[in-house]
DNA sequence: TACCGCGATATTACATGCAGATCCGAATAC
DNA sequence: GTATTCGGATCTGCATGTAATATCGCGGTA
């Protein structure tokens, strides 16, 4: 179990650690965008047998992480500019209505946790650390998304990060980080206010600037 | 492979029909909520050998459509009274894009579908008959997504349908078909009028409509 | 009668066997 | 030189074996 059960252990089940494992081998570019996800070559690697891997595989399918291809089996998903701008469309309206909720149900500890992720991502980018700045931001829409109270929502928010995640390995774009940083400033500041409509309308307005960002990006890459 | 590849004779992957099938049964409730996906006996019964059932299993799990008991393996997914409301707010927002998105990218093609819809649902009203209603119900909501143009709605609005197609089984909630139809009326004149953001309200107020009806419905019958 | 330990049963999760299908490369015909 | 066909290797998807383990019924005991 070389490779696997090193990082988890707890659970018993191995199929869990494959697909983790997977995961991780996908986000740190071991294995990229169209690369094989062959069953047998996997496993060998991994030195289990081919039935987690399997499973592993399948989970990483539906997850779109994976896509099947017609008779090759399955390779590492590789998430277009298109398939990223319908994502982020999607984003929109979904973190748009995790901070209206997150106002409505909750209360000051949210507030501080959020002030903590824009201080580290402030911090991030006066020295210029990408690696934390990326990671502040993700922490603060995460801080939000699990604040509201909706578990559908936490649950399609988390997917959409995935995704975009990968795209972000896939195709080179970045998120302006600097005026990321002025729309999370006005979110927080609506929350505290306990101003939902205002904190979603924010919310929304982040991510479509992101969105024409990407765009625009896109169009000038190609 | 008897009540298996009988419907599904295309894709020669029996992992696929007996998902379907599953499926199936779950929404015909020859599966009620709670009932356990035992493999060995699901394999004996649709006369396949336990990896496809286990493949299936594993996908419904995926789709919520089952759950993972801590060691009694997967039982068919009961979705509560507080489940359904998370989903409704989830829809509000998704379809309130699809509507807006459909203005923006569909012409007169569309129209006339979502009146025929329109027609067959009152035709369904006035007779009283409540699967034909339903039916032309979800088509109505169905061309609206479709039309959209943006893949990641058509999936998570799907995925919506289904799971609410479920709910409808686990618990008695009726979604009040005669608001509904005023509802539709709203919306195709929204879309009509090419008014995108007066498209996204009417899919919006219609939803929440539809949620707030069955929060009193869950109260009424607590 | 209520409670508790115990054995029989069944199930999960993983390992492995196997047939059919597909793709790649090489050799051959023209 | 180009097109075609054949062979080998590999993979997918299904079937089945197996060990560990949880569940459930049942009889014994207080």
């Amino acid at each position: 179990m070389a490779g696997v059960n090193e990082t988890t252990a707890a659970r018993t089940r191995v199929a869990d650690a494959v697909c983790e494992r997977l995961r991780e081998m996908i986000f740190t570019g071991e294995l990229p965008a169209g690369a094989r996800l062959s069953v047998p070559a996997l496993a060998e690697q991994l030195e289990v047998s081919r039935s987690p891997v399997r499973d592993a595989v399948l989970r990483l399918v539906q997850e779109r992480l994976a896509r099947e291809e017609p008779r090759r089996g399955a390779v590492v998903a590789h998430v277009g500019a298109a398939e990223l701008a319908a994502i982020y469309e999607v984003r929109e309206v979904l973190e748009g209505l995790a901070a209206r909720l997150a106002v409505e149900n909750a209360g000051r500890r949210l507030v501080r946790a959020l002030q903590g992720a824009l201080d580290d991502h402030e911090a991030a980018m006066r020295t210029a650390d990408l690696a934390a700045s990326t990671e502040a931001d993700m922490r603060f829409h995460r801080l939000i998304r699990e604040a509201c109270g909706n578990a559908e929502v936490v649950r399609l928010l988390d997917d959409v990060q995935t995704r975009v995640r990968l795209a972000m390995r896939t195709t080179t774009v970045t998120s302006g980080p600097r005026q990321a940083l002025d729309d999370h400033r006005a979110i927080l500041t609506a929350i505290e206010a306990g101003d939902a409509t205002a904190a979603e309308q924010a919310a929304r307005a982040h991510i479509f600037r992101l969105r024409t960002l990407l765009q625009q990006q896109a169009e000038a890459g190609a």
